[in-house]
DNA sequence: TGCAAATAACTGACCAGTCAGTTATTTAGT
DNA sequence: ACTAAATAACTGACTGGTCAGTTATTTGCA
């Protein structure tokens, strides 16, 4: 079991910077939780900024092999129920969440953490769906006049919204929405629009 | 001009809130920015706590006049694009952005902040959107199956995604996207979904 | 002159980072 | 296998700097 040290510290970490942002949380407070004392961090993060940069590396890693999609010979419909299931599962994840909410609250302080999310995480899952929407495009099961990219992210972006305005912002103590509506609106909205189907065939 | 130091010193509060989050912010630099020394923010302020939900509130009950939307006689494809593309504006201030930043990144600390932007802002905002779209499904011209509040605020997600990622976490930097793309597709995609329209009819 | 507004100097709490000392683990010699 | 020596891991008290909040002093206006 080599080095399971910074690994221990490193979730203690992310918990706290979570809750707390940067500047507010302590390193009492992560080590009290990693259970050691402040200068065990020290034998393994040079400071708290690197500590801070070193755990959202580690984190932003491991979340890269978590969204494997294979599009094989799946229908339209099947890939953006999928998309938007996924997505919306995990933006409802309370971790997930607040690891977004933490690198938004602290793009401007560390640039290039956030800069590096956005390449291995936002670009590469971005990717991923922009290629499933052009497989199908070409298949003609979808238009083919739209950057697949920038519907990908856009398509995210329906479901991240409620993420952020109901879980982050509590809004769901004031209005909940269900999950459910949320997913079936998202999904209607995305493959037809808000204008439909012309025929509504199926379904 | 009764009063002016208040807003004089909130004014300067939000940038440097919004550059430093509530924590890394100093009223030194608020008062410096401000044009006075940190004693005169006590006269006014009973502490930091009270001037970030004060300044906070401030921002909020000002934004809420700005967005007006009469939805006279107006078509679908206008309304969509006005929403998309007033919503796409606001996402690239600079500003607007970084209060939405600061939200997200305080919204565990400031649980009732968060609260009240979502109520005075976010739905406000949204259900001025839904009933532009409930308007127009009343008419015909819109589907009638969709829950126009969640289909209004997936709308504006659509677009907020692409300030958070290019702007926020300065993807831009690394894979620019240009308005009008993103505008182009985020209405087409509103109006009519990955599916398209059956029939191409006028444009 | 009187007094509110503003300043500037000050205080005390907090916390990142350091380090001398302690404990646990590994190595190596017999 | 035993143990002494060496090394690595860890601790907790301490320091220096920062900053919210307070107080004493000055400014300027009626």
């Amino acid at each position: 079991m080599p080095q399971k040290r910074p690994v221990q510290i490193m979730e203690a970490a992310l918990g706290v910077f979570a809750r707390r942002g940067f500047s507010a949380a302590t390193l009492d407070e992560i080590a009290g939780r990693a259970g050691v004392t402040k200068g065990t961090i020290y034998r393994y993060f040079s400071g708290k900024e690197t500590l801070f940069i070193e755990t959202l590396r580690w984190k932003i890693g491991g979340a890269i092999g978590e969204l494997d999609m294979p599009e094989g010979q799946e229908s339209a419909e099947t890939l953006v129920e999928r998309v938007v299931r996924s997505a919306l599962s995990l933006f409802h994840e309370r971790e997930f969440l607040s690891v977004v909410a933490l690198l938004v609250g602290e793009a401007n302080r560390f640039p290039t953490v956030a800069k590096r999310y956005y390449r291995d995480v936002i670009l590469v899952m971005n990717r991923t769906i922009a290629q499933a929407v052009s497989v199908l495009a070409e298949r003609g099961k979808l238009r083919a006049d739209l950057d697949p990219l920038i519907a990908g992210r856009a398509l995210v972006g329906m479901v991240l919204v409620f993420g952020l305005s109901q879980e982050l912002l509590r809004g769901k103590e004031i209005l909940p929405i269900s999950e459910r509506d949320i997913a079936r609106t998202v999904i209607s909205l995305a493959l037809d629009g808000l204008r439909g189907r012309e025929s509504r065939a199926g379904r």
